[in-house]
RNA sequence: GGGCGCGUAGCUCAGUGGUAGAGCACACCCUUCACACGGGUGGGGUCGCAAGUUCAAUCCUUGCCGCGCCCA
């Protein structure tokens, strides 16, 4: 029994009835002990996060990939869940404090950590409630989060089994400081952008009555951030510059500080940049470091002149002057400039203006490369501190070896270099950051410094012995460090569980480009260190959602397109399609909503395509085989659906998701609907109780739930209603079987129906080119019809009559008069239209397919002229060329033909 | 500076060593009993530029021009 369906199709009306029918029931993961396990995680949002248009893309890939190979009868698990994003979510909830007059430091770290929790229970379900209105089948009865008690047993574990190995460990190294967030950041969570400041070039009095070659008494320096001046160790030149060579082992009288510091040799200074000389502030710039390093001068030595807010403190030697101490580094910068100035220290930069005059500046105007802190946007402060580091280096082995050798496929294959190259020069991973939100560190302190790591406090205690006393470290981890381990941290590693065994490794991963460092290529270390094998066994990176001029979105520019509004105005279904349709591998998708608005009219067709067969009592099948047939149309669907399938598990195997898409949305549209349809519409004026009108229900029947389940991974929604308004049903749609139908491609069907739409098609287009009324019956006679022609006028006279609009067509000459001809393969028909037709019009119609046909036929016989293409083409592209140009001298001959019998 | 990618119809994009396709847009026709969120027909491209390889290049190679991203 067909229910019947509504005249418009309202996406809205059937999408959250359906979402929650399917995960009510369980059908995201029904049970399949036995079935072959299909595992993909979901790179877990950020709690504090809402759905945006990437997350779009995102997750709709992987639901095609997952309710596909549902389909295909597997155990497919997707792992959903969020992580516990410890800067921002940090953020979050003190800013909300804050609005109440509630101060962080104020309330400690248990009662604010209290507050993050019911943050979390009250707003933090914000983004997977929205994933569900996309349509996203995820096993939320395992959703998972980066704090929930279980995870965060995995990411101890992992830190102190790390520790033991000697894989972490702690460093006084510079970091990347956020004097905004007061916490460390690692260097993938630095940007890098341009800024238009200074170049400031100062004179560097040497010490003890030294002078230059030159007779000069003073070393130019140049910098772009003269504040660090109050925390100088040294000045380097290059080892082979002529210029400094007497003076190296020197020392300078740094003039604002008084600090006497040495001239050392170094390559890293260049002699073309500048004076070729450059001051050496190792406590505050990472190249500096290097060189104090090499200079001798050990991290612990180093001069800090920064507190954690990036203001001026006194250094150990107590020479920064009072004035400075206290002043924010940029207030520091100016009264430096200033101090130097008034010393005669500073070498002004000196432009001409338009009248020829000269002018002085303290500056010469420079762009420079400016670090930022991806979270809190103020720039970052090079810093030396005691963290916690990884040692990536190591860890970053056997994936690399992995990704060589094919455990790991990158798709597309073009992002592999770029992982290699970021691999291969990985640095040490900072891991610690000072913040109050996400895994404190377990490590512990004696009094003496001395650190214990240890998965518990009392396991710290016994190694340290009884009777010491232990501070734990305040510090907690980098939300990547824990979502590095989602690929089996969720699946309930560090316990031996079935999960783990049967889902890891993952089978595929899909993120976007943007954090294949940050969190792909960190799975692949963990995941290859703790289970020794590979997280997933595809890596599928896809691009960026573009706005519909090619800009970045960004709420800045407010130029952002929200998923959820294009769901409301056209449809979960066609935002899905349209995401499908756009993802060809490598390029970033740009926004375009007639596309979405496309797609959504797709979806109506397809509704009102079921609304035809169901008043023609075409309903559900019952097989999952093809229906016998004998009907020339009928045939011809089934090895359509037989071919359609095909392509749609080469485009599915190769994650081609524009081609599948591609694939399904054609055969829907332009040949089930536009021809098959259209061909089988005849059968129904006939006995409903006949062989041909039987035999068309069941297929008709068959291809359509053919096209519902192929289609379903892209489109879930209105499948799933449309399967059940075509009949009862075994099984949801969710859960029904992939096309299997055990049929061949008919060659002689696929002849007779190409004939047929040749046919049609040719009709048309005559007729609309001659002006006749489309819905014109007309004659036609074909005098000479080949066995094709016979064979098919014959089983399918009725579909010719209302496809083509032709009375029956006559095997026989035609009456004498004015007439046109058309074609379909190699048979002619003469179409009389006496009285009808415009005598010129029909020549012109012919002396313009004639001469199209001659420069095809002219062109072939040209390339077939030449000896040298006969000779070294491949024999299929020399018979292809004869069999083409024989076809179109046939066609000029047969028009000219035409022509002649106008006169 | 290094790496990657892109440049194909007005727009957004596929594509193949044998002279090009889709969707949208456009033009004309059709209120034919599933659908005007529809049906039919059609116009439109020197496949960025130049050289090379080849019987044959939009597709391979090199160079150039333009655009974008990542890393330093």
């Amino acid at each position: 029994m067909t229910s019947e369906l509504n005249k418009t199709f309202d996406p809205a009306a059937i999408e959250g009835r359906w979402y929650a029918h399917w995960e009510e029931n369980g059908l995201f993961r029904p049970e399949r002990p036995d079935a072959q396990p299909f595992t993909i995680v979901n790179p877990p949002p950020n709690v504090t996060g809402s759905l945006h248009i990437g997350h779009a893309l995102d997750n709709t890939l992987q639901d095609i990939v997952v309710r596909y190979e549902r389909l295909k009868g597997k155990d497919a698990l997707w792992v959903v869940g969020t992580d516990h994003a410890g800067i921002a979510t940090q953020m979050v909830v003190e800013r909300n404090l804050e609005s109440q007059g509630i101060k962080r430091a104020d309330i400690g770290r248990e009662a604010f950590l209290k507050h993050v929790w019911e943050w979390k229970e009250q707003s933090g379900g914000t983004i997977t409630r929205q994933m569900r209105r996309l349509g996203c089948s995820m096993d939320w009865s395992r959703e998972q989060f980066t704090m929930d008690d279980h995870f965060s047993k995995a990411v101890l574990k992992v830190f102190v089994d790390l520790y033991n190995k000697g894989l972490i460990y702690r460093d006084k190294r510079l970091v990347n400081w956020d004097p905004k967030l007061k916490t460390a950041i690692s260097d993938l969570e630095v940007e890098t952008k341009d800024v238009q400041s200074g170049f400031w070039h100062f004179k560097y009095p040497l010490a003890d009555g030294v002078t230059l070659d030159d007779g000069r008494d003073y070393i130019e320096v140049a910098t772009t951030r003269p504040e660090t001046m109050l925390a100088d160790m040294a000045v380097a030149v290059h080892p082979d510059d002529e210029r400094y060579k007497s003076v190296v082992g020197k020392e300078i009288l740094q003039p604002i500080t008084g600090r006497r510091f040495r001239i050392v040799a170094d390559e890293h200074a260049d002699p073309e940049l500048g004076s070729g000389a450059v001051k050496i502030t190792p406590g505050h710039d990472f190249n500096d470091f290097d060189v104090g390093k090499r200079a001798g001068i050990k991290p612990a030595d180093m001069l800090n002149m920064l507190d954690q807010h990036a203001a001026v403190v006194q250094t150990a030697d107590e020479l920064v002057p009072e004035e400075f101490l206290g002043l924010d580094r940029f207030d520091a910068r100016k009264l430096v400039v200033e101090r130097m100035k008034e010393a005669g220290c500073l070498i002004p930069h000196v432009t001409t203006n338009k009248d020829g005059e000269e002018e002085l500046h303290d500056a010469e105007p420079r762009t420079v490369a400016t670090p930022f802190g991806d979270r809190g946007g103020v720039v970052i402060e090079p810093w030396l501190t005691d963290q916690w580091y990884v040692d990536a280096e190591t860890l970053a082995q056997p994936p690399m070896q992995a990704v060589r050798d094919g455990r790991i496929e990158i798709v597309p294959k073009s992002w592999e270099k770029t992982f290699f190259n970021w691999m291969e020069n990985i640095q040490p991973w900072c891991v610690s950051r000072q913040l109050w939100w996400g895994h404190q560190i377990p490590a512990w302190y004696d009094d003496n410094g001395k650190v214990y790591v240890a998965g518990t406090e009392e396991e710290a205690q016994a190694i340290a012995g009884e009777g010491v006393a232990l501070t734990r470290d305040s510090d907690v981890l980098d939300t990547w460090f824990s979502s590095a381990l989602w690929p089996f941290g969720t699946l309930g590693w560090p316990d031996d569980t079935e999960l783990v065994r049967k889902h890891y490794p993952n089978d595929l991963l899909v993120s976007g480009f943007d954090i294949l460092f940050f969190w792909d290529a960190r799975m692949a270390m963990q995941g290859m260190e703790f289970m020794g094998d590979v997280p997933w066994k595809r890596l599928y990176l896809h691009g960026l959602v573009r706005a519909a001029d090619g800009q970045k979105m960004s709420k800045s520019k407010g130029n952002v397109v929200d998923p959820l509004t294009l769901i409301d105005k056209y449809g979960a279904d066609a935002l899905r399609f349209f995401m499908a349709s756009m993802e060809s591998q490598g390029r970033d998708v740009k926004m375009d909503e007639k596309r979405v608005e496309g797609y959504r009219n797709f979806a109506t067709k397809l509704w009102n395509a079921t609304r035809f067969c169901q008043s023609n009592g075409i309903g559900a099948s019952n097989s999952v085989a093809a229906p016998e047939a004998k009907l020339a149309a009928n045939q011809w669907i089934i090895g359509e659906v037989v071919k359609t399938a095909e392509a749609l598990d080469k485009a599915m195997a190769d994650l081609r998701f524009d081609a599948a898409a591609s694939t399904i949305y054609q055969f829907t549209w332009a040949t089930f609907c536009d021809w098959y349809l259209e061909l089988i519409k005849p059968v129904f004026q006939g006995d409903p109780d006949a062989m041909p009108a039987k035999e068309t229900r069941a297929v008709a029947g068959w291809a359509l739930d053919q096209i519902l389940v192929m289609l379903h991974p892209f489109m879930p929604f209105i499948t799933e209603e449309l399967w059940h308004a075509q009949g009862d049903r075994p099984y949801e749609l969710i859960l029904a079987k992939w096309p299997a139908p055990e049929a061949q491609v008919d060659q002689g069907a696929v002849d007779a129906i190409d004939w047929v739409i040749q046919l049609t098609t040719a009709i048309r287009a005559a007729k609309n080119e001659l002006g006749i009324a489309p819905g014109a019956k007309l004659a036609a006679f074909c005098p000479a019809p080949s066995d094709l022609a016979k064979r098919v006028v014959d089983r399918s006279a009725a579909a010719i009559e209302r496809l083509a609009r032709l009375t029956p067509v006559e095997f026989a000459e035609a009456p004498a008069g004015a007439a046109m001809q058309i074609t379909a393969g190699e048979d002619v028909f003469i179409i009389p239209l006496e009285g009808v037709i415009d005598i010129e019009a029909e020549k012109a119609r012919l002396t313009k397919a004639k001469a199209a046909s001659e420069k095809e036929r002219d062109s072939l016989a040209k390339r077939l002229g030449n000896p040298k293409f006969v000779e070294k083409a491949k024999p299929e592209a020399v018979e292809k060329a004869q069999a083409d140009h024989a076809h179109h001298a046939a066609e000029a001959d047969r028009l000219d033909a035409a022509l002649a019998r106008l006169g």
